[in-house]
DNA sequence: GGTGAAACGATCAGCCT
DNA sequence: AGGCTGATCGTTTCACC
């Protein structure tokens, strides 16, 4: 992983249309071993996959709503029940378990309040949940798939 | 916007990299019907662009934490400042305005807790902030680019 | 929406520096 | 390691129906 992979990931992680040709351009290659690297990267899983981003806005997604929640037990079992649970709604873009005062943060994608409802009533139904907070997003400022890249 | 490109859609957020006659054959179309559909859905920004997604974990980026910020003043230049201010950094790779009791929430991507150290000292140095609270990811549950569309 | 063909780019072998 | 050539192959792209 030297400067010159660095580089490359850089360019496809914010461009994945670029040509090869223009990628081995940019990084001072040949498009040979230009090719090698990025075969390389992606078998390492470095470069997991490529997918193409859709306009939330276009969509009628006009909501993001942050959702707290704290455990209604502290056992495994539950742990792993509620994880498929709430993994399982595609309106449920992020899910982390978190520290702190809540055990979980949702990142959950809605057209309107009427379908966050539509979401909440199912996600909370039929589990044992101790305590559910939702934050609403006023405004997107920033949304990046990039990873930051400086730290290597 | 029918169900057909709902479905070239829903194939494309989930694998870029699959051919044109893969998709074509999926959604019940030949290749060029099927190709003037992305071309428009890119045309209108409903496909706004298309990426490689990186493995945070390869890349030794272990640590997630979100950080709720209450702003210092409330004027619109405020706002602005701190808007630019905080989008600049790689680190934050994702930044809303939120309701409720704090102002902001940042999505922040670092290596470990010294580089986080560093970044919340570079962040919050000349900004008049009233409050920060940092909550660290125990676990990533689910992560998807993928917006859900069973709304359309 | 479909057909067929041309044009393009990615892929990879072989060899050289 | 990178670079060069060239050949093959799949895909995209488009003129035309």
């Amino acid at each position: 992983m030297d400067d010159t992979d660095k580089a490359i990931l850089s360019l496809v992680q914010h461009d994945a249309d670029l040509a090869l040709n223009d990628i081995a351009e940019q990084v001072g290659l040949t498009s040979t071993p230009c090719w090698r690297r990025i075969q390389r990267l992606q078998q390492h899983g470095v470069i997991s996959k490529k997918v193409a981003l859709l306009s939330a806005e276009k969509l009628g997604l006009a909501m993001t709503v942050f959702v707290q929640v704290k455990a209604g037990r502290h056992d495994g079992k539950w742990l792993d029940t509620f994880a498929r649970h709430a993994s399982a709604f595609e309106e449920v873009v992020e899910f982390y378990r978190m520290s702190g005062e809540f055990d979980y943060l949702l990142k959950v994608l809605v057209s309107d309040m009427a379908s966050f409802d539509h979401f909440y009533k199912r996600l909370v139904n039929g589990i044992d949940l101790n305590d559910v907070t939702s934050s609403f997003a006023m405004e997107q400022i920033k949304y990046s798939t990039c990873v930051p890249l400086n730290h290597l």
